[in-house]
DNA sequence: TAAAAAATCATCTTTTTTAATGATTACGTC
DNA sequence: GACGTAATCATTAAAAAAGATGATTTTTTA
């Protein structure tokens, strides 16, 4: 029985790679692709793959959203993350979503094809670089709360201190005192660092 | 005669992608490919490709340094750039720094070739998204100077005007000066925009 | 080489952020 | 129901950034 695989990117060059990567695999029977969320989601009504190669960054939504979608309408499909980013809190987020493994785009043929076999028996998949970066002692952006979340894209829109108090309706103080954690979480000296920071860890 | 093609991109599946798309091209010659900047020059220093696709994201450096580079060391070659982005200040940098041409991530076999060919003709070659991005009106965040990309830097990582002040041996008034024309030119109301802005278009 | 652009410095004012401390209320979990 | 965390608000002061204007010296480039 092969491995019914579907590849969702929206970059042509990456489907023809893993394509050519995939394609004297005997185990594997290549089921196409789609460039974007919509198509992929018309693909399915059609025909279910065993697994999904899925970018957490599509031109219609992104793959997280995606992931999740696909998940609640066909629970039996395994989707792998794919990316070039190996950002622990995209990672995190995808699986939260219901992804069962994550490689990165530079990834070898012998790993993509464990990656697959694992996922597609229900068992968990990282790829050796994300296993790498989630082992890394948890900076505290992880714990972030929601508020400070709310306050800190605020930030980074341009929103004074006044502003954000008047659109969350809450004191200045108040805003004052979730900033300071922010920078206290992000281990920032300033605004400026916080903001690099947290856009770098796609915090933002 | 042959087309000499050489492809330089950190993520292994666009490499494939690219090599199987061109596979079957009887007018090009396949010289090789390189993940990172530095294999990319130890390759040249032994061949000379007539063409080199160049991703203006890699690990050690960036493609427009390296493009920079190579056309210093080695003028006869064409450099075609080759990103996911379709920014206007990344694409201009890269033919400012000699590439001839730009296409993205998701061209087609066809534009593809079309771009390898015109280029090893000395043509430039612009992809039809890039050429319609080009179009738009331009904002100012090209035209970013030396000393105000310097001062930006360091503004990310978090340093004040005081210390960005000793760190380039220049006045706080002048690191005032250079921020204020970086507020304009990213038309940010205020730091945590700036950064924010300066990330997401890749020049932090 | 002349004009344009970049880089430099100055002064002064206002706004915003950061720091330091302390305290109350709400909410979910064990 | 106790406990920890999140969220809220307050006061005061110092540091930093932003805004407005003007001017000189290098560099680049047409």
């Amino acid at each position: 029985m092969k491995i019914g695989v579907f590849v969702v990117d929206d970059h042509y060059m990456v489907i023809e790679g893993i394509r050519s990567l995939l394609q004297n695999e005997k185990t594997l029977d290549w089921m196409g692709h789609a460039t974007n969320a919509e198509s992929c989601l018309s693909f399915l009504k059609l025909y279910e793959p065993d697994v999904i190669l899925m970018d957490v960054n599509l031109p219609d939504k992104s793959g997280i959203d995606l992931c999740k979608e696909v998940k609640q309408l066909y629970p039996a499909i395994a989707v792998l993350g794919l990316s070039t980013f190996n950002q622990q809190a995209i990672i995190k987020n995808m699986m939260d979503n219901g992804a069962l493994g994550y490689v990165l785009k530079n990834a070898t043929k012998e790993e993509l094809m464990e990656a697959i076999i694992s996922v597609q028996k229900g068992k968990v998949y990282y790829s050796l670089e994300v296993l790498n970066s989630l082992r890394k002692p948890t900076p505290n952006q992880l714990l972030i709360t929601r508020r400070e979340k709310e306050v800190l894209l605020l930030i980074a829109e341009g929103l004074t201190n006044a502003e954000i108090s008047e659109k969350l309706f809450i004191s200045i103080p108040t805003v004052n005192t979730h900033r300071k954690s922010l920078l206290e979480k992000f281990e920032a000296k300033n605004t400026a660092m916080l903001i690099s920071k947290a856009t770098k860890l796609g915090s933002v």
